[in-house]
DNA sequence: ATTTGTCATAAGTCCACCTTATCGCGGCAA
DNA sequence: TTGCCGCGATAAGGTGGACTTATGACAAAT
């Protein structure tokens, strides 16, 4: 025997609700035998009759008034699935789990939530805040939607849009104010303190340095930028900052912020997912909100 | 675009539960591009994607498990229509209208209900006690599902079986304990009590003393079967009384039964239910039930 | 008795769906 | 790199199911 079909429970639906077969018919957009037909087949399927043919009327029979009542929650909640569909054409909407590199997230991270959850009501956000290799090997594994990093990460299964570029600025304790800003070869002797191995903001300045990992000697170990800042203002030696953590880190610390001046160091950040991923055009669409969350609060500092 | 079919969410569960083509085509015993394309339709009448396809893995969007998890709650109810379908294939079930007489009702009905609600659990029984005319009137409305009264009822458009047959006995006041038997003619001139207009049972003992409906001089009306046996015991008149009403009526009260010599009145109960009725076959046994019922009376009466 | 209304059945057409065969592509090993 | 392999998408063709119109059957109404 063939299974049940929606359009059968449709066309039950009709003549239960009409009680008459040729309305019920005009109702589907079909004709009278093809209906008496589906009915039919939906009985036999069933085993048991649905209607009680008479004369002068159909009528459901007990059965069929049982049945009717479970027929329309089921197509009620098959209608809810197209809703549901369209619902979420043009919405994000569920669960959003996002990764972020730690010298980005404590800066950017409440403008982006503010903004998303603002714009996306009912998205639920998970942050998830660690090293870029982790996040990439994360997204791979489908644990993450998309994530936050400096670029270029170079996966081939991965897309990256740019978000912004940020330049580094020189961070040497409070007396050093107005001393002449050292260029490069300069920093090179100097007592540079950066995050641990693995942060790729790490690697970015030691490249700015023209110096490579292994080089321990000079490099003292920090778990995060704001640690950071606080041993330069405590004078054990200078470190570089991305502008966009300039506002939170130094604002109550006694230390001196200096620009580089010929060759500006920086770094572009961006936005990464697998290029399998479905959610592409909502990805472009949050890293526009993320772009102005970054643009608004450059802005804002300046 | 079409619409969404029930076979497309069967697909759909399974790949979202096997997440691999080959092997949900395989749990669905179809090929493999017979469920790409019914999976793609899917996703196009939705107009979203429900899986990523990686080179790895097959793996559900976020909209996707959402949808996942409405669409198992959707197949499961689906499911469920079947066995409640198979379930009441032989089970008699929900809502049982029966209409009875009410010159039998009360000496029939009691047995009869405890004997149905123990044979089939979870029944419920509405009872309707009226003069035979309105009963064939809902039956035939729909408002009744079967009707015990006595027969024949003669409309084209019912079932009747016969259940049984009753005798007609004669009460009189208690001193006439003794007293030769009227035949019919006799009775004709004696004060007969009966029951108002429009019982049947008043139509079968004016038949059974060849009167005519069109003699209210001799009557007396009154409005139960009970009520009559008071006044026949109060010394007013006599009265007819079916078998099976005895036990009841005539326990606690001062009159004498005598049964008829030669011609025995009696009359036939059977049970009535609309041709066209698809529960005939539920009928029959309900029948079985109460013919048991009254035979089970019968005999502990006598 | 004829007509009317209503549902079931018949016959034929067409499209949806399934099949097998093949392609395209990314991953993997020599 | 090159060829191989696994897997999903695409192509082409066949079959059955579902729809159509036309007609039958039956009861009710006139």
């Amino acid at each position: 025997m063939t299974n049940l079909t929606l359009k059968q429970l449709r066309y039950f639906e009709a003549l239960a609700r009409q009680g008459h077969f040729g309305r019920a018919a005009d109702a589907c957009a079909i004709s009278q035998p093809a209906l008496s037909m589906q009915i039919k087949e939906l009985e036999e399927t069933l085993g048991t009759e649905l209607f009680e043919r008479g004369p002068r009327q159909v009528r459901l029979t007990h059965f069929g008034e049982a049945f009717a009542l479970r027929v329309r929650d089921i197509l009620r909640a098959v209608d809810e699935l197209g809703d549901l569909a369209r619902a979420s054409q043009h919405r994000l909407v569920g669960r959003l789990r996002i990764g972020v590199i730690p010298t980005i997230a404590p800066y950017l991270l409440p403008a982006i939530i503010g903004n998303l959850t603002r714009m996306h009501e009912g998205l639920e956000i998970h942050v998830r805040e660690t090293l870029t290799s982790k996040l990439v090997q994360e997204l791979a594994d489908g644990r993450l939607d998309t994530a936050i990093v400096a670029l270029p990460v170079s996966e081939p299964s991965l897309t990256e849009v740019a978000l912004f570029s940020e330049n580094f600025v020189l961070v040497r304790p409070g007396e050093d104010e107005g001393k002449p800003v050292p260029n490069r070869e300069a920093l090179r002797e100097m007592r540079l303190l950066l995050l641990e191995e693995g942060h790729c903001f790490r690697d970015q300045a030691l490249s700015f340095c023209n110096m490579h990992s292994a080089l321990p000697r000079e490099l003292l170990d920090g778990s995060s930028l704001s640690t950071l800042v606080q041993m330069v203002s405590a004078g054990i030696g200078v470190t570089l900052l991305p502008e966009m953590a300039l506002g939170v880190e130094t604002r109550s610390a006694s230390v001196s912020v200096a620009h580089f001046q010929s060759v500006q160091p920086s770094r572009t950040i961006g936005m990464i997912w697998r290029k399998t991923s479905p959610l592409a055009k909502q990805f472009l669409q949050i890293s526009d909100v993320v772009r102005q969350s970054a643009d608004a609060m450059r802005d804002h500092r300046t």
